[in-house]
DNA sequence: AGTGTATCCTGCAGGC
DNA sequence: TGCCTGCAGGATACAC
C-alpha cells in the first residue's frame, strides 16, 4: 500500500508524537511481521526513548536516542496506530506489534495482510541498510542528471526501472504510473531509450507528484490511513492508475491497461506511445 | 541482466 | 445469500 508520500505523512504525525517518550515494554503478537527474534526485538528496544522520527523510502523511521532505530517496512497494508490518550488503546483491527509507551500510552503496528516488517537495527546496521537504496527522490541531490543516468543503465522497463527500490527510493506503482503519464512515458518504454528530454520530463514529473501527493496526506484507495485516521486525499487527482476504460485527463482517449512485472500498469495509448 | 512466476496473507468486489 | 474468481499501494526467491 504505501509509498514515499503515505510513509511521509505517517512520519510527520509520529514525529509530533514520539519524541520524548520511552518504550517501557513491547507486546510482538504476531512474530512474523518483526524481522530476526521477537524477544530479542522488544529487548533491544525496552527502556529507550525515542528522539525522532523520519522516513527512508517507503520506510517510517524511528529513531531512539542511542541511534537505535525501528525501521517499518508498511508492506501494502501496515498502519501506525497511537492510542487516543493514556490507558485508551489503540483503534487497531489487526494489531501484530504494541509499543507500550510512558504514561500509559500505546502506538500500536497494525497490517492485516502481514506483509510488513519491522527491523531493530543499530546505527551501524542502519548505515549499511539504508546505502542499499537508492536517492531520495524529493532530495536537492536527485538531479536531472542523476535520473538521467540511471535511466541509461537499465534495458528494463522504465515503470519496473521506477519500482527498484535500489535505484530510486520510494516510487511505488501508483506514483510510477502517474509520474510517467504526466511526463507522457510509455510503462514498458526501454529506460536506456527515453533519451534526454524524456529523463527531464520523468525527472519534473516524479516530483511534481510525489510532492503534490505529500500535500494531499497521500492516496487512500483502500486501507490506507494516516495515523490519525485520516485519509489521504490524492485518489481525486489521478489521471492513469485505476482509470481502466475512463477517458484520459488530456485528450479523452481512454486509459489502457497492461500487466507486467506482476503488476498493473495504466497509460494512455495516445499521450504516451511506445 | 531481465522477466515471468510463485509466495507470503486477508479482505473485498463482482459475477453467477 | 453464498460460492468462486480476481484483484490489491510490496518484497523476495527462483528458474529460465
Amino acid at each position: 500500500m504505501p509509498e514515499l508520500p503515505e510513509a511521509e505523512t505517517i512520519a510527520r504525525a509520529l514525529a509530533g508524537i514520539l519524541p520524548g517518550r520511552v518504550i517501557r515494554s513491547v507486546t510482538v503478537l504476531r512474530e512474523d511481521v518483526v524481522a530476526g527474534s521477537a524477544p530479542q526485538f522488544g529487548a533491544a528496544l525496552r527502556g529507550k526513548r525515542f528522539s525522532e522520527v523520519g522516513r527512508r523510502g517507503k520506510n517510517v523511521v524511528l529513531v531512539l536516542e542511542d541511534a537505535t532505530r525501528v525501521v517499518v517496512n508498511l508492506g501494502m497494508t501496515g498502519r501506525l496506530v497511537p492510542g487516543p490518550g493514556p490507558g485508551v488503546p489503540p483503534a487497531s483491527t489487526h494489531p501484530a506489534v504494541l509499543f507500550h509507551l510512558d504514561g500509559g500510552a500505546c502506538v500500536a503496528y497494525d497490517d492485516v495482510r502481514r506483509f510488513g516488517r519491522l527491523r531493530q537495527l543499530s546505527r551501524a546496521e542502519w548505515t549499511r541498510w539504508s546505502r542499499q537504496l537508492g536517492p531520495e527522490p524529493l532530495s536537492r541531490s536527485f538531479t536531472g542528471r542523476r535520473m538521467r543516468g540511471i535511466l541509461s543503465g537499465s534495458r528494463a522497463p522504465v515503470r519496473s526501472l521506477l519500482l527498484d527500490q535500489r535505484r530510486i527510493a520510494g516510487t511505488g506503482n501508483i506514483y510510477a504510473v502517474e509520474a510517467l503519464w504526466s511526463a507522457r512515458i510509455h510503462p514498458r518504454a526501454p529506460s536506456n531509450q527515453i533519451g534526454d528530454a524524456g529523463a527531464v520530463r520523468l525527472h519534473r514529473a516524479l516530483r511534481r507528484v510525489l510532492r503534490a501527493a505529500v500535500g494531499a496526506g497521500g492516496t487512500t484507495l483502500r486501507n490506507y490511513r494516516a495515523p490519525n485516521g485520516n485519509e489521504g486525499l490524492f485518489q481525486r487527482r489521478l489521471h492513469a492508475y485505476g482509470r481502466e476504460g475512463r477517458p484520459c485527463h488530456r485528450c479523452r482517449t481512454p486509459i489502457e491497461r497492461v500487466v507486467f512485472g506482476g503488476r498493473s500498469a495504466f497509460f494512455c495509448p495516445r499521450c504516451q506511445p511506445c
